[in-house]
DNA sequence: CTGCTATGATTGATCGGCTG
DNA sequence: ACAGCCGATCAATCATAGCA
């Protein structure tokens, strides 16, 4: 369809959710790549047989999960709820002063 | 390399630790897509994610059929027709290539996991 | 049934690498 | 030197799935 022309059109790709297994699979190789989560394009095509997922599925997914990630700052998606226990973050951990990395202001 | 055997269907390390990777630091230069507005500072004018009208996408499909390559004069052309940066036409067709090579690979091969039938 | 949030997809634009 | 291209990724956003 055409970017958002509102041209919605019955029956165009109904965006399916990934199985449970899939996204279990997928946050399993995060995590334990979680230093860095960047699969190699082989790597998502390993990912992609095994979840059944097309190699665009998996990249846009890598994608998407990194971006959250990012923005909660917070590893702590893994269970997210189910019993108790949860949420627990104090310290706005904002140390790391300003590394001496800073974009050179070139005067 | 590859331990993963059990692989339960459940990660669930939960450190606790609200680790910060340096991945996640990573931080990309906005957009400057400055185009000098007629009206003046007024802010930067854009520093966001321009949004192409339906009327400049139309043209640029057209134009992306013609030719999938843009020679420099071509682009100059399109820019001031479109009222857009010549940088903005040029990133318009990358991508745009890329799009449909994306397209082509996946719709040519998409069921190619056995048959399990269905 | 309603409202809201989690999540997949799209796309203008950036980054690093390579090339003519 | 250098601009344009590719491939990957980012970042903001759209639209829908799915659950309380």
């Amino acid at each position: 369809y055409d970017r958002y022309g509102t041209v919605d059109f019955s029956g165009t790709a109904r965006r399916k959710n990934a199985t449970r297994e899939t996204t279990s699979t997928l946050k399993t190789w995060l995590y334990e790549h979680r230093k860095n989560p960047y699969p190699t394009k082989g790597e998502k095509i390993m990912l992609a047989i095994i979840t059944k997922m097309t190699l665009t599925q998996v990249s846009t997914w890598f994608a998407n999960a990194r971006r959250r990630l990012k923005k909660e700052n917070k590893m702590t998606w893994s269970p997210k709820n189910k019993a108790g226990d949860d949420r627990k973050d104090e310290n706005p951990r904002e140390e790391e002063e300003y590394c001496t990395e800073s974009r050179d202001q070139k005067i | 390399e590859d331990k993963d055997p059990a692989c339960p269907p459940e990660p669930c390390p939960n450190t606790g630790a609200t680790q910060t990777f340096d991945w996640m630091k990573v931080k990309r230069n906005p957009p400057k897509t400055a185009k000098v507005s007629e009206y003046g500072l007024l802010g930067q004018t854009n520093t966001i994610r321009t949004n192409f009208t339906t009327k400049q996408l139309t043209e640029l499909e057209k134009e992306f059929h013609f030719n999938k390559y843009l020679t420099r004069a071509r682009r100059v052309e399109i820019a001031a027709t479109l009222e857009l940066n010549e940088t903005q036409v040029k990133i318009w067709f990358q991508n745009r290539r890329m799009k449909q090579k994306k397209r082509e690979k996946e719709g040519l091969a998409p069921a190619v996991a056995s048959r399990s039938g269905k």
